[in-house]
DNA sequence: TGACATTTACCTACTAATAGGTTAATTATG
DNA sequence: CATAATTAACCTATTAGTAGGTAAATGTCA
């Protein structure tokens, strides 16, 4: 792995787990091993290092929602192999989910950053969509509203229910799903 | 108004446009007009400022759901208020609820502030899952699972919803309530 | 009541530590 | 050799927090 990715890696594990304004190139330097100045070399300023982060967050969704999509045909199963994912998120450290902590700082950071996270945010609700769309053609999933709006609750309160989980224990994030899923299993 | 109460209220605008991390002992002395001693002086260490904060906050939530419940008898006029109320914040300057702010740095803030905002969390679910109890059992309200784990749910969706409000447009937030209030206005 | 003591609220002026960032020299490496 | 990667050694601004002092209330008690 290169220097550029590892220390994109270590970053976003002190992103999710303490935020952006809450970590330092200090703490980079501490973990990899390497002087601030050589982190420096590679990403300019922390503004270069958060927009590159938010990119890489993306790419790795664009990667792992395709992936889903390519292994799952069926609407529920790719709706499961989302959720698992998000989950792992939840369960690998206590971090939350990347939106939801760009978003907590959103007047804070650069408007690279607000750009590269509302992109992410609106793949992740658009290929939800088209599942709960899926869904509801074949008609096994049921809901208000359009497919689009359906999306935009799910990802709400999935995005919620990581945060709740971290403070409040993992309980509170199946607790959701659950309620989800039960919610659309339902014939209206 | 007394200044530690004015110290809390400028503190508490400053954390959820900006974080608890992002703002500042002279971010409060420049909006203030008193020094940075003069307010180390009410409030010692930023902890302290943090932990009151917190307490404000559940005491605030206290008050206002109080009078919600005082007001309506009606379980959907309840469920209406709190949304009225938490809707508010949304549109008043660009804030997120207050659990979204420190839960989003929960591995960075103090153990008091932990506790603080989780016993503000778990008035919120509770006041809710009361809501919800009595509109199940008035007939008028239709979930899966119990009134608490519905509770969970609702309060996970709102908190995502006000973030991805601040960050999206306000539309994002008023989906997510009429998806919900659709969803358990339906017979299931 | 008057004198003394204490407390509250604030100030100026500082400290030690840390933040992000720079410069110039050095070390690898293709 | 040339270029990329890294280091040592800095800089400036900002951070939370402290030291020492002042002025005005607010007790307390002979």
């Amino acid at each position: 792995m290169d220097r550029k990715e590892q220390i994109l890696s270590v970053a976003a594990e002190l992103l999710q787990t303490r935020s952006f304004s809450a970590f330092s190139y200090q703490d980079l330097s501490d973990r990899l091993g390497i002087t601030k100045a050589a982190i420096h070399h590679h990403f300019p300023s922390k503004e270069d290092l958060g927009t590159e982060l938010a990119d890489r967050y993306y790419a790795q969704a664009k990667t792992a929602l395709d992936d889903i999509a390519r292994k799952h045909p069926n609407p529920w199963d790719r709706f499961e192999g989302w959720v698992g994912f998000t989950s792992e998120i939840a369960q690998s450290g206590n971090k939350i989910c990347a939106p939801g902590i760009f978003q907590a700082e959103h007047n804070v950071i650069s408007e690279g950053m607000r750009q590269g996270i509302s992109r992410l945010y609106q793949l992740r609700v658009g290929w939800l969509t088209s599942v709960l769309a899926d869904g509801r053609a074949q008609g096994t999933m049921h809901f208000p509203g359009t497919a689009d709006e359906q999306a935009t609750l799910v990802h709400a309160a999935i995005q919620g229910a990581l945060q709740n989980a971290r403070a409040e224990g993992p309980k509170k994030f199946t607790t959701v799903v659950r309620q989800l899923k039960a919610a659309m299993k339902t014939k209206a």
